[in-house]
DNA sequence: GCAAAAGCTTCCGATATACGGAATAGATGG
DNA sequence: CCATCTATTCCGTATATCGGAAGCTTTTGC
């Protein structure tokens, strides 16, 4: 901890005043130019498709109009972003886009997962989602969109929700260690205000609940009228990874249905979970295995 | 080692600063701190699954380690890298994929196109490519695995290829401005040495015969007994921007199958440029459609 | 068509910011 | 336990960054 905060002793009654509150995305306190070029990549990940121009950026966030060049000219440079010379707008490069095809992928699990994703949802006709956890949210990997025409509040490819909320989320949480648990609760509960468990003592439930069972279900209670299932998947230690999660709507997963998607799920889950980790050098055996005995 | 420190005498010249000589190209010298950054972000992108310490990163890149945590720490504080504290080893974050999810997509071109790329990875059990330009290449933007157990060059997701090696690639190109795509030539042919087209004569009769035909196919060159059909995918004046591409064994593409293959192919390709448009708001009429008459 | 405005780019001096050597703390391994 | 390698902190130096001003280009307005 330790105020490793330098002081700024520039605040000499210079009162910032006419504070315009920088409202909204971006955060104030950038400061070195590394910083200021990654804002400047969000800010044109966020921008709307056309791509921002130079003023845009400069405006939002507080930057002279010669250093936004400068950076954006090094970005260009770097393959990061581009720059349409017709219409003068910036967009982000598609050198980002192999660059992330690396991030954010232990074990090249988005790779491992996709057949089975698309497998998934072409038996289930759902949508299926690969989350993995992500600090205190848990992010969207992969997608797989089945033949039902709906959308989960979970989300596009990168997106985040709180962890806890949601089916996907709740089955990552339950299975994380006990200590990141209480971490992660602890972190979250002010956040999940209004969006679905408010107390604590019903989180902790739940959470039991999906660790017994191993799964989670419910109605996500976002959207009316819809459902989630989803099961996590375990690496050799039997703790969370990441989840496998069926979005749809509730008269889908009924009593009779959804034992038949819980064991699907387990099954491909497990399958995962067996890809991830080949064998046990130590322990000399396969991943743990969801539901699958002692083990 | 460390013979990397010679440079500190240059200063004996006097300041005589004020020359940035290294205009046009980049090259060794990394400069800002942004771009040193980047370099870091590249170089975790390629180094492998489990990543890499602080003191390699400062190895490959020549920086000394001071500089390197302390760049790394502003990467993982805005989340574009993270370390596992216990290995202490740093990875590309997952805020990466949350920014690529958006970076070299117009139109959202992925996300329109990936239920199409699974129909038709189901369809022709083969796997299928999609493929953007890049400056004089062409990039992977998504992939769809059949369930026939091949590997095409054409490789991973956010992977390059020279435009004009490849089916895809050669979509792409001949369906170019005139212009460019002569500058494309220019630029490529050095490129091309040894990895199929090797002249420009032949390279510019495949173009026009691809150009003729609205599809690219012929046996890759690159891997014996592998072969690839490509589609371009038409903007709404007929120019590519992007290719499907379809990767498999030779024997899976020989005249009887082909057309089918092509035919297929070339209906999705239409249907993506209807998205891409929905509709002209100045000629009045939908995209313009590949083999599919006048228009 | 011209004038005005807005946007983009270049230049350059001031200085804030990033760098790297040295020293410390921590990890690894013999 | 000491030796070695790595990660982290500190701080003086000077380098690289910033932003005002001005030139230049494109767009807007009339």
């Amino acid at each position: 901890m330790s105020a490793d905060l330098r002081r700024r002793a520039k605040d000499s009654a210079g009162v910032e005043s006419a504070g315009p509150e920088n409202a909204g995305t971006d955060e104030a306190g950038s400061k070195s130019s590394l910083q200021r070029g990654l804002a400047i990549l969000r800010l044109l990940a966020s921008s709307n498709e056309a791509g921002a121009r130079l003023t845009d950026i400069s405006r939002a966030l507080d930057l002279t109009p010669p250093t936004v060049h400068r950076l954006l000219k090094i970005l260009v440079e770097e393959g990061m972003a581009e720059a349409d010379k017709a219409t003068k707008r910036y967009r982000l490069g598609i050198d980002l886009f192999g660059l992330a095809a690396q991030a954010g992928n232990p074990n090249n699990l988005r790779d491992i997962c996709r057949p089975i994703l698309l497998r998934l949802s072409a038996t289930l006709r759902d949508t299926i989602f690969l989350l993995v956890r992500s600090g205190f949210d848990a992010v969207c990997l992969d997608r797989s969109e089945g033949p039902f025409p709906i959308r989960s509040f979970t989300g596009d490819i990168g997106g985040r929700v709180t962890l806890g909320v949601g089916q996907g989320s709740l089955a990552i949480m339950a299975f994380l260690h006990a200590e990141e648990r209480e971490e992660v609760i602890r972190f979250n509960l002010p956040r999940m205000q209004g969006v679905g468990i408010i107390d604590e003592v019903y989180l902790r439930t739940e959470i039991a609940r999906v660790r017994d069972l191993g799964y989670a279900s419910r109605s996500t209670g976002l959207l009316p009228g819809m459902s989630g299932v989803a099961v996590p998947v375990l690496d050799r230690d039997g703790y969370a990874v990441a989840a496998l999660s069926v979005g749809t709507i509730s008269e889908r997963l009924n009593e009779e249905r959804l034992p038949v998607v819980v064991d699907i799920l387990k099954r491909e889950s497990t399958a995962i979970s067996r890809q991830l980790n080949p064998f046990d050098p130590v322990l000399r055996r396969p991943a743990a295995i969801l539901g699958g005995g002692p083990a």
